[in-house]
DNA sequence: CCAGCACATGAGTGAATATCATGGTGAATC
DNA sequence: GATTCACCATGATATTCACTCATGTGCTGG
């Protein structure tokens, strides 16, 4: 018999594009989730998905299940919410620390919606804390870390949100305009534009400059990303910042980006919590929101 | 995590007004049902229903989710037949019989509204037939027997559909109108009116005339509900009849209806099918329509 | 006051669902 | 081609959890 389980595990898969990361999203191992869809191919009588390709391809019947879970589930997602509501669940506190200061891109329209839709849990977002964020978040300072470097703390759960990729950005007419992608040497004899925080906090450093021992000639900070470009543009120096960061401006030819290394510089960014919340009903709800707000700054669409 | 049982369950609780009968629908025991419902509130950290009411009464959380399940479970109907569509299960064949005279009543509309959803299963309902159709049903000549009184055969399966009453028709000015309910002696000097059938299969003289050893002065039969409804309009008989066929022409005030006996003759009535058809897909769907027509047609509400 | 009914509950079981360990397969790299 | 790597399938095994059975409790009506 359908269960809505099904349905979860294969929105996950068409997010994910393989069973894998499918997996990983609905905390199941990969096994189990061949397993159960094994299952139910059997008792429908037909392959729902292609696996041999990627991302992995929808069969008509894989299909029709689809738009049932993209029908069903935001229903029962509503249903959950006023039960939750109904049952007095519904408060709670959401204080939260980003350690990668871009992420308020995503992070502010998220927050935005998640508002609307529990207004009985407590959101903040305290700034200029000095402090690790990591051991507030254990400490109970703090409920929610954004932060790309997980560490094994007990009692926290690392969720992973979504991957991206650092970019360099560029002015237009910039000699690394066109290459494939730039080696730290290229940054020897330029300006880099950082955000005001430390070097250990930025990639740029950590898994770029720093392993090939090369510095810029001079660094410069800005706080908003928009100065940023603005100094890129004009050509008083490079910046590197995570792609969804730069869609917009990229979008609009303000800047040009090249990848780092030939293999670009990739990293996961994580929601830290803590084990308790991390079934509490609006905590699932923010992850989730976290992650399609920032699929839609990624896609270049225009949050609602 | 909410699961589509859940609602099944809901769903059959709100039809069935208790646990018991709810958990005879879904196929499960009582016992079952009260853990499932158990965790299901533990979780929600409220109560759905209240036990002590007859039938169960539904709380705001409850409530809720019986319109989650309203919404959900029909779509989830549509999709699983478009699956056994697309798998090449939607061949079947169902040849029924029928016990009882007046099932055509409910049965005529059910089979329309199935052949609609179902073009690929061959339906027919052979007239005239001579043998005995449940041995039928296990020899496969039959598929569905609507019957009211089970027997054990090996390899069949007994799907109650609905309890209903059997009424004596009278007409408006006859002397047992008004009575709170007639008897066995009542009927000795009346003219009954039945279906052309065998009188065993009429559960006026097996469970009312029989046991108290009475006979009516004079017995006509009449092949059509409405010709019976004529004669005893006219005061020219009575007819027992099931309380469905009658509630069209009592809401008219064509006739009057009197129980029988003190306590009434109720029955049970079971769709008879073969073990392995039962989770045909579109058997479930003829059940499930069958079900809601007569319901429908039991309440007065004109199906469509 | 007792019978009868409906639901609750605890213990126990088995099937359903998970994991672990392993092996096969296709695509990229040398 | 061989090698590596990422992904998925599979069988054996472990665990969970959903159900049944047996029994208990509380209400209702004769």
């Amino acid at each position: 018999m359908l269960e809505l389980r099904h349905l979860r595990t294969l929105i996950a898969l068409r997010d994910a594009g393989s069973l894998v990361e499918a997996a990983e999203r609905v905390h199941l191992t990969q096994s189990a989730l061949s397993h159960q869809i094994k299952d139910l191919e059997e008792r429908l009588g037909n392959p729902l998905f292609l696996r041999k390709t990627r991302p992995v391809e929808f069969t008509r019947a894989g299909l029709r299940l689809l738009t049932l879970a993209e029908q069903v589930l935001p229903q029962v997602r509503m249903a959950e919410r006023d039960l939750a509501r109904l049952a007095g669940n519904e408060q709670g506190r959401l204080h939260m620390a980003i350690e990668c200061h871009s992420c308020f891109q995503w992070l502010m329209p998220t927050v935005d919606h998640f508002r609307d839709h529990w207004p009985e849990v407590e959101i903040d977002i305290p700034g200029g804390h000095h402090f690790d964020p990591l051991p507030a978040l254990a400490r109970e300072q703090l409920d929610l870390v954004i932060t790309a470097d997980p560490q094994r703390i007990h009692g926290v759960h690392y969720e992973p949100l979504f991957r991206y990729q650092g970019l360099l950005a560029v002015a237009r007419q910039h000699r690394l305009a066109g290459r494939p992608f730039a080696t730290p040497e290229d940054l020897v004899d330029e300006t880099l534009i950082t955000y005001p925080v430390e070097h250990g906090r930025l990639d740029v450093f950590t898994q770029f400059l720093d392993p090939a021992e090369r510095r810029p000639r001079e660094i410069r900070t800005a706080e908003l990303t928009i100065m940023m470009m603005q100094l890129v543009a004009s050509g008083r120096g490079v910046c590197a910042l995570p792609n969804w960061a730069l869609t917009e401006y990229l979008e609009r030819d303000y800047v040009k980006a090249v990848p780092l290394g030939e293999h670009g510089v990739w990293s996961t960014l994580f929601a830290a919590i803590r084990e308790e919340t991390r079934d509490a009903p609006w905590m699932e709800d923010f992850l989730r929101t976290a992650r399609e707000t920032s699929f839609a700054v990624l896609e270049g669409v225009r949050p609602a």
